[in-house]
DNA sequence: GAATTCCCCTG
DNA sequence: CAGGTGATATTG
């Protein structure tokens, strides 16, 4: 009779057995979350089934496929696994991507521009806590752990950089060479000159130039053209540069602004030069970079994973994924390319963009910065050329960023104008992740219009959705 | 390491 | 709904 009752919730369910609702709670199977939601008579309580709270009778537990269902059933989320939130969102993901996003900041050089305290805050916990934390899945200190970081780093531009010991011991984080001389030496067994000998055939130092300049590696296969290409159909003038065979553009980030051109070089690498304002950002610099270009992607393993999916055919080898400079500029590219083509986009982007410091002194600037959300909540909309629902839009995201400039671009829908399609292009271009597959993206619906089974072949993409991204919307052009 | 917060159960 | 419990995440 119990049995009969609760199999008569299953009706909720979609996709799902009540059997397998039961065990996966019960384990608090993290491959079900987000597939369905358990409800909790006894207290009115709705969560997630990775909840770590006590796990209820099943007597009293009611499954639903869907937040909505749960809320209109008179439930309220749970405070602990957040239920409510968006999936992918921070909150929902929990400590271990809080970790996560700690190290990758680090990774960034974070740490070089601010203090523990600082950091902590901005991941929403206490610096205390992120001790711990990085105690309990790396056995050191934060401090420690970026420390050796900053060494790998150093390491890499003895390796690859025509810098001076000086200017890496301080790019690297360190305050001081002496300094840095001593880490070096104690937690890699050589003086940084050493390691700068072993590797220093090529003939840069002889260049009388004295532009900064490094090389970056990556796997191949790489398609720096089909990278090109792409960039130079988007380019913002005076921002952006697109060579033949270059791609240079200049970048502000919370604590530095410069400049840098990328070029192929030998040997599966990209050669750099650039120039950035404070040097103790290089880190940031790099790790953007590396981002923009998408180096660090293991592109064999994810064409081996596509290819085998119904848009096989379609791919073409190398592509990577074209990354913008931040979150806000993809979110504001996204909104001027809203319903109009990439021409058309780029251009009214184009004159907006050159309008903004019409003030300045001689009428043409030759090198800009993208602007910053306050210009654009000060700027004149008058000049702008799109519909005056879409100004608005920009206006809002303009003034959200302003005070959320690293809010997850989930949090934008909550913006009039602001839809899926703008959110998963920031995900795609301005996080670079790996799996925004852009199915409402009128191209992509036209490149996979032949299959069959639409459903069955967006979940065959994951988790490289954003490659299949690119790789259909290059076999459309 | 204690204290707090949160959830679930029972009466 | 109040009172008792176990368990986890987080803080001072």
């Amino acid at each position: 009779m119990l049995e009969a009752d609760t199999t008569h919730h299953s009706t909720h369910l979609s996709g799902l057995t009540l059997e397998q609702c039961q065990s996966a709670r019960l384990a608090r199977d993290n491959r079900f979350d987000g597939r369905f939601f358990v409800a909790v008579k006894t207290t009115g309580i709705f969560c997630r089934p990775i909840c770590p709270a006590n796990l209820p009778k099943e007597a009293n537990v009611e499954y639903f496929a869907k937040q909505v269902q749960a809320l209109q059933s008179g439930y309220r989320p749970c405070l602990r696994c957040r239920p409510d939130s968006a999936p992918g969102s921070w909150a929902w993901k929990g400590v271990e991507t809080t970790f996560q996003r700690a190290v990758n900041l680090i990774d960034q050089g974070e740490l070089q521009s601010s203090n523990l305290p600082e950091l902590s805050s901005r991941l929403g916990i206490s610096d205390r806590y992120l001790r711990q934390l990085f105690q309990q899945y790396l056995g050191m200190s934060p401090k420690q752990y970026a420390q050796y970081q900053q060494l790998m780093f150093a390491k890499q531009l003895l390796h690859t950089s025509n810098m001076s010991i000086g200017d890496i011991a301080i790019a690297s984080g360190f305050n001081s060479v002496r300094r840095f001389n001593d880490a070096f030496q104690k937690k890699l067994k050589l003086t940084p000159s050493d390691t700068r000998k072993t590797t220093r055939a090529d003939t840069n130092a002889a260049d009388a130039t004295v532009d900064k300049h490094l090389r970056l590696s990556y796997r191949p296969p790489f398609n720096w053209d089909h990278l090109l290409a792409f960039y130079r159909k988007r380019a913002i003038q005076s921002i952006e540069e697109v060579g033949e065979d270059y791609y240079a553009r200049t970048f502000v980030s919370t604590h530095s602004q410069g400049w840098f051109k990328a070029e192929l070089g030998a040997k599966n690498t990209l050669e750099i030069t650039f120039d950035i304002d404070d040097i103790t950002q290089l880190k940031h610099m790099v790790s953007q970079i590396r981002r923009l270009f998408d180096l660090d992607a293991d592109i064999a393993v994810i064409e081996q994973h596509l290819q085998q999916t119904a848009i096989g055919p379609l791919m073409t080898s190398g592509l990577r994924i074209p990354g913008v400079w931040s979150a806000w500029e993809a979110g504001v590219r996204a909104i001027f390319g809203q319903q109009v083509s990439i021409t058309a986009a780029i251009t009214v982007l184009n004159g907006f963009v050159s309008s903004l410091d019409e003030t300045e002194e001689s009428g043409v600037a030759s090198r800009r910065y993208f602007p910053t959300p306050t210009e654009i909540v000060n700027a004149d909309f008058s000049v702008l050329r799109m519909p005056q629902t879409r100004k608005d839009t920009l206006k809002r995201f303009a003034d959200y960023m302003v005070d959320h400039m690293d809010a997850p671009p989930e949090d934008w829908l909550a913006l009039k104008g602001i839809g899926p399609w703008t959110v998963s292009y920031a995900k795609l271009r301005g996080l670079s992740q790996p799996d925004c597959f852009l199915s409402t993206d009128l191209v992509i619906k036209k490149a996979i219009a032949d299959v069959d089974d639409q459903k069955q072949l967006i979940e065959s993409l994951s988790p490289w959705g954003s490659y299949a991204t690119f790789n259909c919307w290059n076999s459309q052009s």
